[in-house]
DNA sequence: CATATAATGTTTAAGCTTGAAGGAAATTTC
DNA sequence: GAAATTTCCTTCAAGCTTAAACATTATATG
């Protein structure tokens, strides 16, 4: 029997593959329940979403102006993805698309002013909603989780 | 200065709030990475989407049936929404709606035979895909994080 | 240079999601 | 028992998401 072998403890331990299923499960469940309320309250309190969030987030980092296909590299979507919500935010007058010297394909998309701030405002609610939400969680709290959870992403981004 | 001040360590420490904005993200992250690539692999292997496998999910463990609004308070979605994937799942002739007997306005849903059958692999599959994503955490890490997540699912619960 | 290949974005069809509005049936209240 | 309320579900409009198909422009290859 190889020490591997999980029939060393047969119907006593729970199989690995089993809790790691619970393990996603309550992964999901956590991440679910605090990002439902996020995209609550953006829309209650900005008639917002997070998709536009997200997308104003990266392009409040990058006064230069990002590429479409930049957003979309950097969100983790798709090129048709982020041109919808490129289009709303121009629609209304938070971010505008501007040419590319060199390059006649792309566009560079940038915050107007009014984008600025109105992110600005958003960023500053976003951040006490999540330290509300996780209002219960210490310093050693935050400091261990945020420590499986780097480990749990690095061998995640080992299968990419 | 009361001890909860944060300004003693002002300018050494990053504030509370803010770690606790990066174990979101991270949070965030882990469970988009995990996330996309079951619905990649659903759509690629079966055909299907998270939505179905999460309703026949719940209906497989309840062979008498799920009233609609039982279905969408188990998966915390709307009642509109439970609709149009159970349609979608009768068309496909792997879910149907029996009539309740003494309560016009509800239906039963149930999968059929075939949806059983279907399901029934699927989840096996799932399984394995989580399994496989999270190879790299052992029985301790799996544990650890559980019992974190288990503390934040608590608090968060309270909040609702 | 001409042609083939790549890269950049947009459009489209299909499905998911929500909140709001609405229909039908059950229950409560008077 | 009639009227008001509540419950159950569907429909709808708007937005998000993807993959595939497409147009346009840039680059590489001969």
């Amino acid at each position: 029997m190889t020490p591997q072998s999980q029939s060393v403890d047969a119907g006593v331990t729970e199989p690995l593959s089993k809790m790691r299923l619970r393990l996603w499960l309550k992964l999901l469940k956590a991440s679910n329940q605090i990002e439902d309320q996020i995209r609550r309250r953006l829309r209650e309190e900005y008639q917002s979403t997070l998709p536009r969030f997200d997308v104003m987030s990266a392009l409040a980092r990058s006064p230069d102006g990002l590429k479409m296909s930049q957003i979309s590299g950097l969100l983790r979507v798709s090129n048709g993805n982020v041109t919808g919500i490129v289009d709303r935010l121009a629609e209304e007058g938070l971010a505008l698309r501007v040419a590319v010297p060199g390059d006649r394909r792309a566009s560079l998309v940038r915050l107007t002013p009014k984008g600025e701030t109105a992110f600005a405002e958003q960023a500053v609610a976003h951040e006490h909603w999540i330290s509300d939400r996780l209002d219960r969680l210490d310093a050693d709290d935050v400091e261990g989780m945020i420590r499986r959870l780097d480990y749990l992403n690095d061998t995640l981004e080992e299968k990419d």
